[in-house]
DNA sequence: GTATCGATGATCT
DNA sequence: GATCATCGATACC
């Protein structure tokens, strides 16, 4: 079901997009369609993998479909989910089309707007509410659910968003023209 | 519409 | 002490 996780991470990110992540807990499922990610692999300046293990990055050297949270700029967290072989690749999730429980991510972001709930790799996890305690946990012994679904799109690239190393890389995949992404092409 | 800037704290040097 | 895989507010065109 998850097999396509074990691929490099680059390979992983694009087959991510169109995809549904769900979370589900006593307050209900809340999620959508992944429709924004990026790829980092240990080879690369800009990954949190990049000097080996440490503490905080553990997470992304176990095995494909390990979640991996860090927090970031002192409040937000973002999510990634690991691919590869144990080899210090993941791949961050930075933006979903909402689906489910729109109403309690409406309340979560304190906003009606619905293309800008999830628009964003720290505004989707203030969304759904993930708790931080996901880092490190796998994706099948957890509460957060990822399914493929029958919906195409047409998947553009780009270098990726926020990073200062490597951004000539072209390591960001989105549905073109989708509302929901970070920001436009 | 785009540009710039401060918040904020864990992590690493 | 410096560096952030960000967000939202503000200023300006």
């Amino acid at each position: 079901m998850l097999d396509f996780l074990h691929a490099d991470a680059w390979e992983t990110a694009e087959k991510l997009i169109g995809c549904e992540l769900v979370y589900n807990d006593h307050n209900g499922k809340r999620g959508g369609i992944i429709v924004e990610t990026e790829a980092y692999t240990a080879s690369d300046p800009a990954s949190h993998s990049y000097k080996g293990r440490t503490v905080r990055n553990a997470a992304m050297f176990e095995s494909a479909g390990t979640i991996y949270m860090y927090q970031i700029y002192g409040k937000h967290l973002c999510l990634n989910i690991v691919s590869g072989n144990s080899d210090g690749q993941a791949v961050l999730i930075r933006a979903l089309e909402p689906t489910k429980g729109i109403d309690f991510m409406k309340r979560q972001r304190r906003s009606d707007i619905l293309t800008q709930l999830c628009s964003g790799p720290a505004k989707l996890v203030e969304a759904l509410a993930l708790p931080k305690q996901l880092n490190g946990q796998h994706l099948q012994k957890s509460r957060l659910l990822l399914l493929k679904t029958s919906r195409k799109f047409e998947i553009s690239r780009s270098g990726r968003i926020g990073i200062t190393k490597a951004t000539e890389t072209d390591w960001r995949f989105y549905v073109k023209d989708s509302p929901f992404i970070s920001r436009p092409g």
